[in-house]
RNA sequence: GGGGGCGUAGUGUAGUGGUUUAACAUGCCGGCCUGUCAAGCCGGAGAUCGCGGGUUCGAAUCCCGUCGCUCCCGCCA
């Protein structure tokens, strides 16, 4: 080794010692006489001081060191002079009197700071992502993830999950995300696809009796990039055999509690994650993914207004629609640019217009409705929306579909601008009972609202022929501060079921054999009763780092563009590539 | 596929309703300096203002196009 210490770890203990630290050069202050090096590695940093005097050769190396310049420097540790320590330096009370000093390699001036998180354009950070992940941040949200999966295998191993890795060269299932292709030397015309989850292979793992797997396992998606997707992404897959719903909820929420807090600061706000079913999380928060942080929760009034003189109102509410709101606690001063604001963002959610109240702080109401209702209509609603002087009341009037999009958008908004989003408090919950289908209407079929394995909760089995719409499936998704974090399922383990399924989304005998045959036939030799679930690890880790986005918490993540641009993904390749694939490049 | 934001020395920003040696900080280079730790002081170099075109006597600034990064909608079983 070229170093014997680490230099975030030297203490006053080690006063006294000669040791030998490698590391690179943070920041160096030259006093012409004596010169101050700061020298980092992973462990942190400490202060290297060179003495003319004492040391001459190494004070004459070391005058030449400059940033991110890599040294060995064999030194003593001495406990700083009074007045000298440096309380903000977990290495403050001690400094390393440099003998020798080497440089292992000198470094170009960086293109931007290491030494620092200051912020710097995501193009130059991605583009130097080696140097961008020398910095503090990534640094620890690297290790922090670690540190997650760490935990995650021992906790399993120690349930009697056994890892086990499945292929990334897999084949094309055309339901779902858009698929990564590859094409295959040997079968001309032929593609692998690149797995957009391990679903298949962890099952056909359970009818092969191994009856708890995990995998921290890579998955790929060609969709378009938002700042919780990446192209390819991190799940922990697991699938138990034997088991039910609840044990599957049990055991993933003894997982992911755990996690939350051996690894992180941050307040876990709800223990035990509230369980809501995905209809009562529409009628509370108009959302299949509520943000538990805070409460600003979804009020019907449509019976207080379904006869009142306010027409939007009460024909509405004839029609089979619904009026619903929410109330901005002490948002009731908002002036008409803002209520403007909050309006164009319901119109983009697809609301005709927003209906408004402020209550004033003596309570007098100001309202683009008011004058339309009656003095006791107006009361009750200020009553059934529990609304206090100062407050802001936004209202919305349409089918309930649209109702739940505009107001989980205003609730989400208003949230944000009252700091009720705070990234340091996490708070999650499981919602359950989904929709087992979803109709499609321009295919005129049912669509999984899962996955084609979805088993239907039991005691919907029968409406499977009477009424498919109404039918529930054995779902359950994990949601952390409103982001999708998991989700899984009991899947179906009989045959007559799974094809019950098939028949409703419309996908033929044949079809369902070429694609799913594997699968049928596996089936058919004593399949055991499983489910599983499947946590995004980039996103539980994003908010254990209290990071805005995944490529926070990723080595090497790529661009919204799914660009990796320090090695220049995706790029041409040489015709004779092309060719031993059969591939040819066709202009647009 | 659509909508929004950003792009000016190495870096982070100012300037942007037309005419400036394009400013500030930091970094970089040189000098001074034996207790700094965001070191200090002095000096210096460093930008055809993302790229292309247009309007104009004159464009970082206005217009059109394009590229890159980013946020959002669609999409993501």
């Amino acid at each position: 080794m070229l170093k014997t210490h680490n230099c975030g770890g030297l203490r006053a203990a080690h006063v006294g010692q000669e040791i030998t630290l490698a590391g690179w050069v943070n920041r160096w202050r030259d006093h012409g006489g004596l010169a101050f090096l700061d020298l980092r590695d992973r462990s942190g940093i400490v202060q290297v001081v060179s003495d003319p005097d004492a040391a001459p050769g190494a004070h004459a190396v070391a005058r030449q060191a400059r940033s991110e310049f890599v040294l060995q420097v064999r030194g003593v540790v001495r406990r700083r002079p009074d007045g000298l320590t440096n309380p903000d330096m977990p290495t403050g009370e001690i400094e390393v009197v440099a003998r020798q000093v080497e440089i292992l390699n000198p470094a170009k001036t960086p293109p931007f700071y290491v030494y620092d998180d200051s912020p710097v354009d995501e193009a130059l950070r991605l583009k130097y992502r080696y140097l961008d992940l020398r910095r503090q941040r990534m640094q620890r949200n690297l290790i922090l993830r670690h540190r997650v999966v760490k935990y995650i295998r021992d906790f399993l191993a120690a349930r009697d999950f056994v890892e086990i890795e499945t292929p990334i060269l897999f084949k094309t299932t055309p339901e779902g995300a858009r698929d990564y292709l590859v094409p295959s030397r040997v079968h001309p015309g032929e593609f692998y696809a690149l797995p957009q989850s391990p679903q298949q292979l962890k099952q056909l793992l359970m009818v092969a009796g191994f009856e708890r797997y995990f995998q921290i396992a890579r998955c790929f998606r060609d969709e378009d990039q938002r700042g919780d997707r990446q192209p390819e992404f991190t799940q922990l897959d697991l699938e138990m055999s034997f088991v039910e719903r609840e044990d599957v909820i049990a055991l993933a929420e003894a997982l992911l509690t755990g996690v939350i807090e051996d690894c992180c600061e941050r307040e876990l706000l709800l223990k035990p994650f509230p369980r809501l079913t995905y209809a009562e999380a529409l009628r509370r928060f108009g959302s299949d993914r509520p943000d538990m942080r805070f409460g600003m929760e979804l009020v019907d009034i449509s019976d207080l207004v379904a006869e009142s003189g306010f027409g939007i109102f009460s024909k509405t509410v004839e029609g089979g629609g619904q009026v619903r709101g929410i109330r901005a606690p002490g948002c009731g001063s908002y002036s008409r640019r803002q209520i403007d604001e909050l309006t164009e963002l319901a119109q983009r959610e697809g609301a005709k217009g927003l209906a408004w109240m402020a209550v004033g702080e003596g309570g007098e109401v100001r309202s683009s409705f008011a004058k339309f209702l009656a003095g006791e209509e107006i009361a009750a609603i200020i009553e059934r929306m529990e609304a206090e002087p100062g407050d802001l009341l936004l209202f919305v009037a349409a089918a309930a579909p649209v109702v739940n999009a505009v107001l989980n958008g205003l609730r989400l908004e208003l949230g944000e601008r009252l700091g009720l989003r705070d990234a340091n408090v996490l708070a999650c919950c499981w919602v359950v009972d989904f929709p087992l289908f979803e109709w499609n209407e321009e295919e005129r079929r049912w669509d999984p609202s899962h996955h084609l394995f979805t088993a239907p909760m039991p005691e919907d089995l029968p409406l499977l022929d009477t009424d498919p719409g109404a039918a529930r499936g054995q779902q359950y998704d994990f949601v952390c501060n409103g982001v999708e974090t998991g989700g899984g399922s009991i899947r179906i383990h009989q045959r007559e079921v799974q094809e019950k399924v098939f028949e409703l989304i419309g996908l033929d005998a044949a079809v369902a054999r070429e694609r799913f045959g594997h699968m049928l036939e596996a089936f058919e030799y004593g399949t055991p009763p499983h489910g599983g679930i499947a946590p995004g690890i980039d996103r539980l880790v994003m908010f254990l780092a209290g990071e805005p986005n995944i490529r926070e918490v990723i080595a090497f993540p790529k661009t919204q563009q799914a660009a990796d641009l320090m090695a220049g993904a995706p790029s041409p390749v040489e015709p004779e590539q092309l060719e031993e694939l059969h591939i040819q490049i066709v202009d647009e």
